[in-house]
DNA sequence: CGTGTAGCCCGTAAGGGCTACACGGTGCATTACT
């Protein structure tokens, strides 16, 4: 047995990797740059933190979401590793302090890119030595990192005052468009590219067009009553997942819920673990549903309105049969369908007279944070303001030139995005292969054995019914007994806590 | 762009029909207050 293998058994308990892992293990170790792709739920954890282990200094995570840092360093601390903290606003001032003076005796710091923009903190790391910076869910960069969340487009600068230490961007879904704007966003040079095909073949596409929302509506009716669950359903907006599930629990007395950013933190902490466990059949929900679910058995993911981006629409489905067991994806589309995702991306966006009027009222500004403000009592939004705010100080030193990258940048990156997901919804007016279609957007073809695989596709031969419930019990998961009784202990603890 | 709703008209009154208008996703952090 090496060194590796040894020190995976040791660690972990495992006696081999999983599909990808020693690749990404091996490429950090020997102090390569590495943008990789792994399957979600493949393990993307081990593939620092096995490194961070057999070298000395700290591991510095990047993670988008609070409630994932809580999850994974509470996951170290299960199995031993005490040595593991998150920094975030999660944490009280005195909390933050503790952290920040026990900083050098930890081996896995988890950080928001926001947190990260903290001097104090940065200059707290620069005493110390980290051996891997870890972007974690690194297609955010892409996504957010241009409007949404800046903060996570100066990653690249927080990295060089760090001294570039070695870099690991880690995701389960990007086109080759995304993984180059990550390696760019994130300054490095010579990256090394660990990429898998991002086809799931255990996951049928359907892509159905039906009247209008009154057809769609009927029609996810129809089909959540017969589809084998459990299933998701995703929604363009939070009104509309809510009354979807509504509507879902009258009509089939399925255990439904809904699930959206405007709850609050526990309703949807609840909701997912819920889920999880099998105590809900269907979950309505908008793109706020997803990152850090780990179920195996979804069966089916349905979109009742085209997802923004093809990335998204991808990472979306893949939520379906983790488990490797046949699963359904369902796009149900309609003529008007681009006008919500159209609205969404125009009311971010600013007109030109808006942006040289901006332009010209940040002229004495001195930082962001000034500035912010400044765009918020101009009327501005607070995702406006922060987007526009970072694009000025971008390019304000280009003179003449920034007033027209400010407004290219702000209108049309998303809006091609879009494009390109509404480009491939009109797949259904070829006669050709959606998993072809889609898989070209990723720069890939679709690998041999293809043929005669009638879970493919509409167009292959894709037959419903085969995902429809089977057997005598109307609801799925029903719950063992043993897991009833955890339930009850599970119930009584809670009444105890609350 | 599409949907839902408030408010208006009509005028036996009630409620149907019309127009105008508002609204729409993703999460970090931070603040001053009860």
């Amino acid at each position: 047995m090496d060194k590796l293998h040894e020190a995976l058994r040791r660690h972990f308990g495992y006696t081999s990797f999983k599909k990808g892992q020693e690749e990404i293990v091996k490429s950090v170790l020997e102090g390569q740059d590495t943008v990789a792709m792994l399957p979600t739920g493949g393990g993307k954890s081990l593939c620092y933190q096995l490194p961070g282990l057999l070298t000395d200094g700290t591991v510095l995570i990047v993670s988008p979401l609070l409630s994932l840092m809580e999850d994974q360093v509470q996951q170290l601390k299960m199995r031993g590793e005490k040595r593991a903290a998150a920094y975030n606003s999660a944490l009280t001032h005195q909390e933050k302090e503790y952290i920040l003076k026990q900083l050098h005796r930890l081996k896995f710091l988890y950080i928001s890119p926001e947190a990260l923009q903290s001097e104090q903190m940065v200059r707290r790391l620069q005493t110390m030595k980290i051996s891997l910076f870890v972007v974690d869910e690194a297609h955010c960069i892409s996504q957010w990192g241009h409007d949404f969340r800046p903060d996570y487009s100066k990653l690249g600068d927080i990295k060089k005052k760090l001294g570039s230490p070695v870099t690991l961007a880690l995701t389960a879904t990007a086109t080759e468009e995304t993984l180059k704007d990550i390696s760019r966003m994130l300054g490095l040079n010579e990256v090394r590219y660990l990429i898998h095909s991002v086809d799931r073949p255990n996951i049928a596409l359907h892509l159905e067009e039906v009247q209008d929302t009154a057809g769609k509506n009927e029609r996810l009716i129809e089909l959540v009553r017969k589809l084998q669950g459990p299933g998701l359903v995703y929604c363009p907006t939070r009104k509309w997942a809510e009354e979807l599930a509504g509507k879902i629990a009258e009509e089939t007395r399925m255990r439904t819920e809904f699930y959206h950013g405007g709850m609050d933190a526990g309703d949807r902490m609840l909701i997912q673990q819920q889920f999880i466990r099998n105590q809900l059949d269907i979950v309505c929900c908008t793109n706020a549903f997803g990152m850090g679910v780990d179920k195996p058995d979804v069966r089916y993911v349905i979109h009742v309105n085209l997802p923004q981006t093809i990335e998204a629409y991808m990472q979306e489905i893949g939520r379906a049969g983790r488990d490797g067991k046949q699963s359904v994806s369902i796009l149900l589309k309609a003529p008007g369908d681009r006008g919500i995702q159209e609205q969404l991306i125009q009311t971010e966006a600013l007109t030109r007279q808006t942006i040289d009027f901006l332009y010209e009222k940040l002229a004495d500004v001195r930082d962001e944070r000034g500035a912010r403000e400044s765009l918020e009592q101009s009327g501005l939004t607070e995702t406006q303001a922060r987007h526009f705010s970072h694009l000025f100080f971008k390019f304000r030193h280009l003179g003449n030139k920034a007033r027209e990258l400010i407004y290219q940048e702000m209108d049309f990156r998303r809006q091609q995005k879009l494009n390109k997901m509404a480009g491939f919804a009109q797949i259904t007016e070829s006669k050709g292969c959606f998993r072809e279609g889609l898989l070209s957007y990723f720069n890939e073809t679709l690998s041999a054995g293809k043929s005669g695989n009638t879970a493919c596709c509409t167009h292959c031969g894709l037959n419903l019914e085969d995902y429809e419930t089977k057997g005598d019990h109307p609801f799925m998961n029903q719950l063992t007994a043993w897991e009833e009784e955890l339930d009850t202990i599970f119930a009584a603890s809670r009444d105890r806590i609350c």
